[in-house]
DNA sequence: ATTTTGCGTAACCGAAAGGTTACATTATAT
DNA sequence: ATATAATGTAACCTTTCGGTTACGCAAAAT
């Protein structure tokens, strides 16, 4: 199993889950009722979030109520975090720009392949 | 065909990809050098990018290159920043608490679940 | 003691994901 | 004009995903 954080959000499903989940913990029946799913589909989905920590379940006699554990989000956030400078206001031009240039046919490639590059960064 | 940013950024072969043309646009086939997957598996991996946004593709005769259009991340960037307040300081340590509990079976939980919530936060 | 509740798990299913090879197409180079 | 390079696409395969129903079991309620 893989596993990663990434892979978790994914599903919708899942980020509804941890939407209710980080307003207060809730038993696999409280949750499942909010779902059209299947007690055992919801079952799934928080076993998948405790194995890549963003949920933690905790037994009390036969419930097991489930925690958000959403520190672990900001390995995602980390991610993200790399390319914000993509979506500020001057990127964004330059974005436009090249959008105009894609519908235009024109020749500015040349210029935005040569830009610097710095090695390993992924 | 679902795709969503999300779904896309799911695939560690995606996250790399968008490192590398985060950096400079690239043909697919410089692409493709980069990874032990065929071709056609990065063809559709670009794809998959271009479809939820994430890639923009500018043809300049045989050659497509492909460029980042990282602004739409910010749609990640917004759900997770909702829970940003989770992996503050202040939050850790409720979570360390939570933590230890669980070990100890001590009985918290109502302290928890009565936590005030707010509506309507998916 | 018996029933009900809250859950995990197993077996199964169809669809989607991620990969492959083979082939077609068009632009450029020779 | 012919060959080669850059790419999309189709057909196929295996694995994973997200869901189901059926069952089992322990805790709690009666």
């Amino acid at each position: 199993m893989r596993r990663d954080v990434f892979q978790a959000i994914a599903d919708p499903t899942r980020r509804e889950i941890i939407g209710m989940l980080s307003q207060r913990p809730l038993n696999l029946n409280a949750i499942a009722e909010n779902f059209d799913i299947s007690r055992p589909a919801v079952s799934k989905h928080i076993r998948i979030l405790t194995e890549c920590g963003l949920v933690a379940v905790q037994l009390r006699g036969r419930e097991r109520y489930c925690h958000a554990q959403l520190h672990k989000l900001k390995e995602v956030v980390d991610w993200t975090e790399r390319y914000r400078v993509f979506w500020t206001k001057k990127l964004d031009a330059l974005e436009d720009f090249l959008a105009a240039d894609q519908r235009s046919g024109k020749k500015v490639q040349t210029k935005i392949a040569n830009r610097k590059i710095s090695k390993k960064n992924r």
